[in-house]
DNA sequence: GTTCCTGCAAATCCTTTGCAAGTTC
DNA sequence: GAACTTGCAAAGGATTTGCAGGAAC
């Protein structure tokens, strides 16, 4: 369950592999490098993010590249999207506890919470409209604690 | 409470009549049409959806001013944004019991459904993380009864 | 008459697609 | 060498903005 002591990722970096195979798809260096790259990042970046994290490394990558592996991340079942005013961002999926967000107005950061009595209920009013569940959005939007405080939001990333 | 006999949609009219003249701007023959369209439509309607209607009865009237009347009734509150798939839909706001939503992923159909205990759950949490929350939004994808039963979904709109 | 509205076309933003050149198997 | 990848540029779809003419106050 605990990640490995040296690589918390090397599990998702299998699966990945996997994916690839089952797909006849081949690796590449761009491509590793956005998949370590995300693995390794903070939650919640969006494409931009992540080909800006990239181009540290490898300034000649193209947002294509970045867009075309987080659909394969997304499509291997190791990455989720979130879309937020219109922007996707994405998220680590695998083997990872389900949540939902918050999300402050003001400088757009994102806290994770989950609650397993609210799961149960979406599944019981779902049941009662005879409505099958495959998944659920669920945002909660306001003030985080530091922009209700400060005088001036927290800095947008 | 209850609408009024012959025109439910009265007193949001009065509203919006009220929200124009507090911010001196000025009422006109395709911002009435495209509110009055919209506030007796059904619900979640895209803008092309609104505009498809509003041009049975006018069609000069350009898209343009759809997106922008729909801001207004936003700001004044009478109509409320719904994101799903990157289009937004739009529904009456005024005097409506807050609802979340069902939407099925096979004809695009939407169900809506509030619980007071998720509510609460919510506000909970918040406190919790010292969270404030200005709003949500909960949607629960799926397939509705007639997409899981049918052969062919029920055909998207 | 001034200020606001309107529709069109053009511009934007985010994302996808076509394609020729480069890589991987 | 065949099949897949890449980056660029172009295309796409949804929404916004600039602007000149028209309507409301």
């Amino acid at each position: 369950m605990a990640a490995k002591k040296d690589d918390p990722a090397r599990e998702e970096r299998e699966l990945f592999a996997a994916y690839l195979g089952r797909h006849r798809l081949k690796r590449s260096e761009p491509r590793e490098l956005i998949v370590d790259t995300f693995l390794r990042s903070e939650q919640h970046l969006s494409v931009d993010d992540l080909l800006a994290l990239v181009r540290r490394r490898r300034p000649d990558i193209g947002r294509t590249t970045v867009y075309r592996t987080l659909k394969l991340l997304s499509a291997a079942g190791l990455a989720q999207e979130l879309e937020f005013r219109g922007q996707t961002r994405f998220e680590r999926e695998h083997n990872r506890e389900h949540h939902d967000h918050f999300i402050c107005r003001a400088c757009g950061s994102i806290l994770e919470f989950s609650n397993p009595e609210i799961e149960r209920l979406q599944e019981e009013i779902a049941g009662e409209l005879g409505f099958l569940i495959e998944g659920h959005r669920h945002q909660i939007l306001g003030l985080c604690r530091r922009c209700q405080s400060g005088s001036s939001p927290a800095s947008r990333r």
